[in-house]
DNA sequence: GTGAAAGCGCTAACAC
DNA sequence: GTGTTAGCGCTTTCAC
């Protein structure tokens, strides 16, 4: 007894009361305690209550870095996506907490700014601290990613995109088809000259497929090359004024314009107000997101609507059942966009 | 050797490669590994060569988690928000990220959904990780939150809001500076007949603080009480709409509107539009919150900008300098808010 | 249903 | 500059 406290080194330990506390005040082992924390049901009624009391007493908190280590796996959910800011993301990640409420699972949630380099960082670090499981954005990795994540041997989750060979399983839609829809809504409607107005495309390659598809489709379809302006920075109502100036001074024909954003469109709109051009009688404005206040615009804004929530209700849903052991791994999941058309077209 | 082996237990263990191993195969001890990783500087570089090539030969990653345990502290941060999808929160998560780069720390992210039972609940599990540090949203919490962050003796910092008994530090301004700064500017425009339009006042309280301090500073300027529409839902521009709507039913002499949120003013915008007001010369409109499309709009709005990524930085170097044991504890930082007047004044 | 005891993979004090 | 060694506070087997 004096030989062990002697024999003790000084560490920096926490004043917290320990397991072993709350099971010397209820008179029962740590086994016990573990047992009623975590399985009840396995512990007797009356052993039950005595160690919730000696919690209570002792305001005993559960040490989470000493159990994950014990059992070599840890509660919490490692979530990669481009920005917080950028609205979209930040919807699914809020769904995707909503999906996991009540599972015990946490987020923890890291920004790329774009960067794949940056990605592999977080991935890697994320990656130390052994999550249950991996939510990552998009379907481009650096290759040292995706080798780090097939390693790690727990659920991982790609997501806004479709894959035929995702890393394990991804959810989201296709953004070339979000470009078509467009022009078939477009081609509905009678228009005759396209224009797309996209932000950040060197970046976001989510944004330049949209992009793609749309003048792909445009040129099947039969109509001229749709004219093209690219915003160097990101998506911005301020941006979209500028696009829409642009591409009138280039051809005052341009009678439709995707823009690949809504807040992009918004400034369109405000920008073919100030032209004196009215929509969607002498230009009809389409945009993507079918943010909140698309449907409160003068004219309302015609959109392209992306299952922002969906996904991150999809992938707790997919990842409950498969930490639950009760789901097969891997597969790509569309779920599908749908066109809001309003005044504006 | 054999009875070792023997007596050790079927665990599940990591198939991972283990610090011992880069130890044996780098020909050092562990505790040599460790400090190659974490204090390079005190390994002589042969040996810390030797120990980067075994490290690559066997791909081993660090476990955070035995080294949490070990040195009794992590690198994370837990930060909790009312909600992700505001962008302002959003804009001080992003900063806050920016400002901590570098430094190894991650953040681990909660939603309250504007409510401090949930937030309770976040803290309880957040501190069960045994955070670096603590950020929290305003200074209103339960009894239980604020016990155990004091408890938890780490930094705790409260945001967004001044306080003259912060738990910790806090850092962010006042919200009915905010209206009596509106009210100041709508006299300076001749302004006669005052109104307030805010959003989901009940559950965020800020919002109602900005309102109170409008009508407080108008009675006290020698306006009549300025008329109020409540939005019960969050924020939006339909709600904006909606709201301008009433105020103008309630009395059309209405001539100066005061929205809690730039996407109601928004909102209100368009409505003006709808019913053929003329912005400014009829009726002006400020917001708040100096959200990007504020300066795109026809007219652009005014607005006030709140410090959302001051705020996030500010926090990031206060927590460096405080977890660098250089800074004092304790504090009210007002970082201030500045009106940004344009065309819809 | 409960207890004893052996780790989980690191870090840190101390010795050399 | 490097090694030895004793934990960090849990979880999990296995025995009863």
């Amino acid at each position: 007894m004096a030989e062990t406290q002697l024999s003790r080194r000084d560490r920096a330990t926490t004043s917290r009361s320990r397991m072993a506390d709350v099971a010397r005040l209820a008179g029962v082992s740590t086994a016990t305690v573990s047992r009623a924390l975590r399985q009840p049901d396995m512990v007797s009624p009356t052993v039950r209550s005595r160690i919730e009391d000696a919690i209570e007493r002792l305001s005993y908190r559960r040490n989470l870095v000493a159990g994950a280590l014990a059992s070599a796996r840890t509660m919490t959910v490692g979530v990669i996506i481009p920005s917080i800011i950028n609205s979209f993301f930040a919807a699914t990640v809020e769904a995707l907490e909503e999906g996991l409420a009540g599972s015990g699972y946490q987020l923890m949630l890291g920004n790329t700014g774009y960067s794949a380099a940056l990605e592999q960082q977080l991935v890697s670090s994320f990656l130390a601290w052994s999550p249950a499981a991996m939510v990552v954005t998009g379907r481009r990795h650096e290759a040292e990613t995706v080798r780090g994540l097939l390693a790690s041997h727990i659920p991982v989750f790609e997501m806004w995109e479709l894959s035929d060979h995702p890393i394990d399983t991804i959810v989201g839609f296709s953004h070339r088809a979000v470009g078509a829809l467009v022009v078939r809504h477009f081609a509905a409607r009678g228009a005759r000259r396209l224009g797309f107005i996209g932000a950040y495309m060197q970046h976001d390659y989510r944004t330049a497929d949209r992009g793609a598809g749309f003048v792909e489709a445009a040129l099947q379809a039969g109509f001229a090359a749709p004219l093209e302006a690219c915003l160097e920075d990101r998506a911005s109502a301020m941006g979209g004024a500028r696009g829409l100036a642009e591409l009138i001074a280039r051809d005052t024909k341009v009678d439709a314009v995707f823009c690949s954003n809504d807040i992009i469109a918004l400034g369109a709109l405000f920008e073919a107000g100030r032209q004196g051009l009215r929509v969607p009688e002498q230009l009809k404005i389409c945009g993507f997101g079918d943010l909140e206040f698309t449907g409160a615009s003068a004219p309302a804004l015609t959109t392209v609507r992306p299952p922002r929530r969906e996904i991150g209700l999809k992938i707790a849903q997919l990842l409950r059942e498969r930490l639950d052991g009760t789901a097969a791994r891997g597969g790509s999941f569309d779920l599908g966009v749908a066109l809001v058309p309003r005044g504006s077209t």
